[in-house]
DNA sequence: TTTATACCTATCTAATAGGTAGACATTATA
DNA sequence: TATAATGTCTACCTATTAGATAGGTATAAA
């Protein structure tokens, strides 16, 4: 389950996608607009930034903005960066493997086999969306979708 | 991600498809061939006899069974009852829908509609994995594993 | 009647989520 | 150069949850 911070990362990194061809955005302008705490989203922001997801500007006229193309950063990157790795467990983890102290026989341990799988599943469809290819999707749904 | 409560949960099952073929499977066995704190897995078998998926005998000789066959008890069953829904988010999912309160056009979210082919990939997984399967899948996996 | 088992209620502790406060640094621009 | 608009940092707070543990009660087989 991906927790707010994740969800207000990405709802961010958005809107940074859609609106900002150049020109900083003030994360005052992201929190109103997409309903997120500004003090929240300030420590959010700054941890992507850290791990060179965005860039800063300072001062008046600062903000934010992508540090790459919206097309070269992936939903995967966001979602690992904020709430940690995508796999269900550790011990099925690519990026952060870490074996379960009490499970004697990693190797054939059929719950961790599943949840590899699972995190294949997951990350095919996280690592393969960009941020442009996410904002493309919203844009193009047809207005009446069904619930 | 999926919390210890589910991992043991699904363990304790994999267990009882393994070696229940009739006879009751006592609390205790499970817990120590599978290093699980005893307590925790009674709280833990005891969900998922409320949720139909075993059936206890108390007394001398009792212990716990599988409610059904293990090729009819899929690994999302057993995750969801334990954990709630597989979707990232309330907002993407389909069997525990809930809207999220800071969204202002749901239709049109970004990050529900990346969340919903998550969902889709991860329940396309879990949904389609019995018990059985899972231990056929640990039983007949190559010894030498390359992690 | 004894023993092995499930079942129930209460409680505990540590970590985490989610958020807030306030001082401080930086910089465009008037 | 003053000032206003912004990001940056450190510290803190509160409620909830994870992850157990303890101890007793009910049940049933031998």
């Amino acid at each position: 389950m991906l927790t707010k911070k994740g969800k207000y990362g990405l709802k961010a990194m958005a809107h940074l996608a859609r609106f900002a061809p150049g020109r900083p955005v003030p994360v005052l302008e992201i929190a109103t607009t997409q309903n997120i705490p500004k003090k929240f989203l300030d420590a959010i922001l700054c941890e992507l930034r850290n791990c060179g997801y965005v860039v800063s500007k300072m001062g008046k006229g600062g903000g934010y903005t992508l540090a790459r193309p919206a097309d070269q950063i992936t939903v995967g990157d966001i979602v690992r960066a904020l709430d940690g790795p995508l796999a269900p467990l550790p011990c099925a983890s690519k990026t952060r493997y870490r074996p379960c102290d009490d499970c004697g026989n990693v190797e054939r341990c059929a719950v961790r086999l599943v949840m590899r799988d699972a995190q294949r599943a997951l990350s095919g469809v996280l690592d393969n969306c960009t941020l442009a290819r996410a904002c493309e999707l919203a844009e193009t749904i047809p207005l009446c979708y069904h619930i």
